[in-house]
DNA sequence: TACTAATAGTTAGTATAACAACAATATACC
DNA sequence: GGTATATTGTTGTTATACTAACTATTAGTA
């Protein structure tokens, strides 16, 4: 039992976000796929940075940097927080909203296509997979993350 | 079947690669995780950069960089081909030998620690799903990849 | 109140990933 | 033989990942 399941992961983890970045470019957006991913998930509503973090379970330096690019191609916008002068309220610009539209039916190719003659089951099987060999490392901010998505991934999609 | 399975894959994918680095460092071995991937590559003898490529499924340029690392390390050394100028054989040094016996243990203490709880089953389910979504997406080297590593792996690990 | 600790975010440094462009060499073909 | 083409490897640029160190602010506590 010492399948090498780590550099599998990997492997088709960089080929899949190789194609999705392809089938961005070709669809004419200028956007990188973490980039996307940010973006994706300021669509429900304004939110801090650190909630970003949490969100998309990136590091807060990396966090910041997509936002900087984002603000730079006028996609989203930090506003201050009036309660925690700590915190920024980090939301999309109306450019960002129609870009969100325009990308959503892309999106959803491109998970379709990917996910061509595989089931339900096999979805339960990937994510069981994935969480316990996370659970195994006992990396409890990615233990909650695999638990999440399990159940906001249905209807997020 | 909207499942976002590339964000949980890549999720994943650089949860046990830090777990793994974490594994690295705590052994005291000044190395990264891509490091040690080319590194074991090589523990089968001298191999154009080239060949390290296909092996390791990375670009060119990520493993001239690689590479240049581990020279720096005194891990490995670049020797002429005589029968093609362009090639280099990238062998390892007494040092990188010994490192590599070193390490043995450790990895595969992370191995059998990652994937406790799970079977030869869950792993060909595994494999399955990865390589179908990978072929989905046409990606030729990719696609190779994943069947080469399903039988090469039980073998290499 | 003052002191300490925690939180939010940024900056710096190194490594990897992907792409493009490039030099040097080897191969194919006329 | 000579030219077009393919192969091998490098360099440059931008973006992300991770660590560490840092500032500013807030919360907790003696």
């Amino acid at each position: 039992m010492q399948n090498k399941y780590g550099f599998l992961i990997e492997v088709a983890s960089r080929q899949i976000k190789q194609a999705f970045q392809r089938k961005l470019q070709l669809s004419g957006a200028d956007l990188t796929v973490d980039q996307w991913v940010v973006l994706d998930k300021l669509a429900t509503g304004p939110k801090s940075q650190v909630a970003v973090v949490e969100a998309v379970y990136k590091d807060p330096p990396t966090v910041t940097r997509i936002i900087d690019l984002l603000g730079q191609k006028g996609l989203v916008v930090r506003k201050a927080d009036p309660n925690d002068r700590r915190k920024f309220s980090v939301g999309l610009t109306t450019e960002g909203e129609i870009l969100i539209s325009q990308l959503k039916p892309v999106v959803d190719d491109f998970r379709n296509q990917g996910w061509e003659g595989l089931n339900e089951e096999d979805y339960v099987h990937l994510h069981r997979i994935m969480t316990k060999i996370v659970h195994n490392f006992e990396i409890a901010s990615a233990a909650t993350l695999m638990d999440v998505t399990a159940i906001s991934d249905d209807k997020a999609a």
